[in-house]
DNA sequence: CTAGAAAGGGTGACAATGTCAACTAGATTG
DNA sequence: CAATCTAGTTGACATTGTCACCCTTTCTAG
């Protein structure tokens, strides 16, 4: 029928109305809340991808530097280097695994801790800062909102390769 | 009243308890959302920055380089640098005001505008495919919580300084 | 047991990117 | 009209992450 069709057309530019509209509130807010929130640089003379690269080691003590690597979406060979720059700062250190002679476990230092941590709290306040007009419905509901997009978004959703089309960047071996 | 202390603290900690919590979401929401998105690169040999500038230029046609590099948070060099980079590739164009020879209005041009709608329709393909299983409310909730965000981290909100502290990175003169 | 493949990690050369400092040229102001 | 300001550009440079290739350790098939 014609009408459906019809119908059809409209749902489907309904919806691609509200993915439009959704997208652009994904990009500033990103660009808001996100690395660029950072300039770049956070403190103590850590990029942001180091500082990425440093919660994740923080957050899995005893990961490889592969691990690490595929944590941050980095060659093997750039996560060596974050990793060389992480060792040469003091935050984290390396040390040969016993059980396989290859593989090298990255642990954080104390240093590595409070930098971490120092670099969470400048957030928090600066999240503190910007969010101090919001009621605690508002907060919650946008918590909620969160989470419900990054259960959508996480990996486990793997076995379909769920990134954007890129050009260029190869992934692990 | 050391019950009032008591509760204060009470508060203080649930509250930052809260802070931390959010600023949990937003870095993973933003890690999935933004630029890290793209990979790096999003398509037709362009950066997320030169993507970044490009649309802005295609906002506000006619704007400056440094309105521009505002934009996008560069130095006036940077804001140079990028927009020598998408004029040779064919897709803004520089041209001297009439009103003002210092400045150089900066144009997109049809393969700017052709290449900007193909990134998005990209990302847009890509929200669909991780949003696909939300309904219709929880994609208005989404959309309602980063209305709210971005409304709260706006500039508008400019007399104070809102971005977090910096070791490097200049701003304009 | 051993040869060869596989896997983790490291390195040299390189390209991309964005900064700073200094410079040019057009606009403004006393 | 001289001094100053402002927009933009450029050279030199530091940072960063890639690729291609190498070494070493582990695994595996015959």
């Amino acid at each position: 029928m014609l009408v459906d069709l019809v119908n059809y057309i409209k749902v489907v530019s309904r919806m691609k109305e509200k993915t439009h509209e959704l997208l652009d509130l994904l990009q500033e807010a990103a660009w808001f809340f996100g690395n660029r929130a950072f300039d770049g640089y956070c403190c103590e003379g850590l990029s942001f991808m180091e500082y990425q690269a440093l919660v994740e080691i923080r957050r899995t003590e005893n990961s490889s530097i592969q691990d690490v690597g595929k944590a941050i979406k980095f060659t093997k060979s750039g996560a060596t280097r974050v990793i060389d720059r992480l060792e040469r700062k003091g935050y984290a250190r390396r040390q040969r695994s016993s059980a396989d002679g290859r593989v090298c476990c990255v642990a954080i230092t104390s240093r590595g801790k409070s930098v971490t941590s120092k670099i969470t709290e400048n957030y928090a306040a600066y999240l503190d800062d910007v969010l101090k007009d919001l009621d605690v419905r508002s907060l919650e509901m946008i918590a909620d909102a969160l989470r419900f997009l990054i259960a959508a978004a996480r990996p486990p959703k793997v076995a379909s390769a769920k990134s954007l089309p890129s050009t260029r960047r190869r992934s692990f071996s």
